[in-house]
DNA sequence: ACCTGAACACCGTTCAAGT
DNA sequence: ACCTGAACACCGTTCAAGT
């Protein structure tokens, strides 16, 4: 059996017992390890417990940092929102154009960080980013002439579709399905459907190809097309009636 | 000190140990505990082990009647879906009014249940009384006559646009607030936008009566109208291109 | 087939105690 | 002020056992 070393090993000052990386304990820190774990599997698999592991401390320790984990998830969602690029002031695309571009990069930021939306869903954004984007869709739709009721309104009723429909696609992506699983699921969907019984489901089993024909990026398409017009128009008719005021009279 | 009665009690069949109620443990009966919870404190308040307390049972009684709570919510919802008054065939509304009265039922429904709305989110109903409301939908766009890939695209976003609208409104309801406290809130809410920085927000900062000035039923209206206005836009453009077809040739 | 108690593997948050 | 271990009061779901 081997004996003692002979000779005392040098005091190395004692390796520290296995801690993982601790790039220290603040609010930066732990509302980027809560959105990695939103990356990798979704707003549901964040946990106090899980973020502070990811830290390597316990999950009291977070709350001298974060109220509790509703704020935590709304510091997540205002860094994600802060990834939607602003209104740029010398485009010279009109503005219904403008609009659906903006809606179309707001989708595609929540859309890359699995359902983050979750998040979004009955909670108006007021971190600093969030009333960045806000601010800069105003200033938009003010610069485009739009009347004033129009330009307090349309934002939050487009911010409101924009989440809603990042939920649905979230979701699809924190399940990770493949390609071609979607594609079978729709397939079923749509099979669903017309094999519904024409007797209770008149309309639904007549319609079946209608209503599953289109895919996610043309149902997003249509609710652009839809909101736009129904902003323009609601604007064209705000528009005359300021210009020729009063029940038919002239000015 | 009181000795012991010197005759002893008649043995009544002892009484049952406490025993809540128990209507039998049928699916129903746990569907209608749950609506039950939600009602009196919001979805969130809803848990197996709630139910199954509610019910004079243990949580693990319920998997014999019920997937998981997922199923289970999906089954209160679809209960709550079956509030929604359907298409009346007899109507002579336009079909831009009866949308409009459509999705004010479905609103209220919604409402009255709480937050009943977050489970709908991201969920397409496809439980029997869901069916039946989107059945009732396609056949009210498909009597209006629009074109067919309008029918089958708009009730989605309708439905969308509803459970989002609800899950904001629920919100507020689950809390519980009184009249005025709402009313202060939003008195908060105007004062904190018109105390933004003019430098960082000058947008939201100069539109902070716009922003805030239309309340709930007035922007839930402002949402119906551009939806509305929008569809019916589309359905102009799309009757006209099916008359004239293929590129201003004539048929 | 239906129901049960007990257990497993988690939660968010608080609190007294340490530095 | 920040961090910690331990605890409190919960979760959803499973499983072997009972009827």
């Amino acid at each position: 059996m081997a004996t003692a070393p002979r000779f005392p090993r040098p005091e190395r000052s004692a390796p520290p017992p296995v801690e993982r990386r601790r790039p220290a304990l603040t609010r930066e820190a732990i509302v980027d390890a809560a959105l990695a774990i939103v990356d990798a599997e979704g707003v549901d698999a964040v946990s106090m417990r899980r973020v502070a592991d990811a830290l390597g401390t316990g999950p009291a320790s977070l709350y001298a940092h974060v109220e509790n984990k509703d704020e935590l998830l709304e510091l997540v969602l205002d860094k994600v929102i802060g990834e939607v690029p602003l209104f740029d002031p010398a485009s010279t695309l009109p503005w219904t154009e403008l609009i659906k571009q903006y809606m179309r990069d707001g989708r595609a930021v929540f859309t890359t960080h699995k359902d983050i939306a979750r998040a979004a869903v009955g909670r108006i954004p007021m971190g600093p980013n969030g009333l960045r984007v806000n601010d800069s869709w105003v200033g938009a739709l003010r610069k485009a002439g739009l009347p004033p009721r129009l330009v307090g309104l349309a934002p939050d009723l487009f911010a409101l579709y924009i989440v809603a429909v990042s939920v649905e696609e979230g979701a699809v992506a924190t399940l990770g399905l493949s390609e071609e699983r979607i594609g079978a699921y729709f397939d079923e969907v749509r099979a669903f459907f017309a094999g519904l019984s024409p007797q209770e489901y008149p309309n639904l089993s007549a319609m079946a190809s209608e209503l599953t024909d289109v895919g996610g990026e043309g149902r997003f398409e249509f609710g652009l097309d839809v909101l736009v017009r129904g902003l323009a128009s609601l604007a064209a008719d705000e528009s005359a009636a300021a210009r020729a005021p009063a029940k038919g009279h002239h000015a």
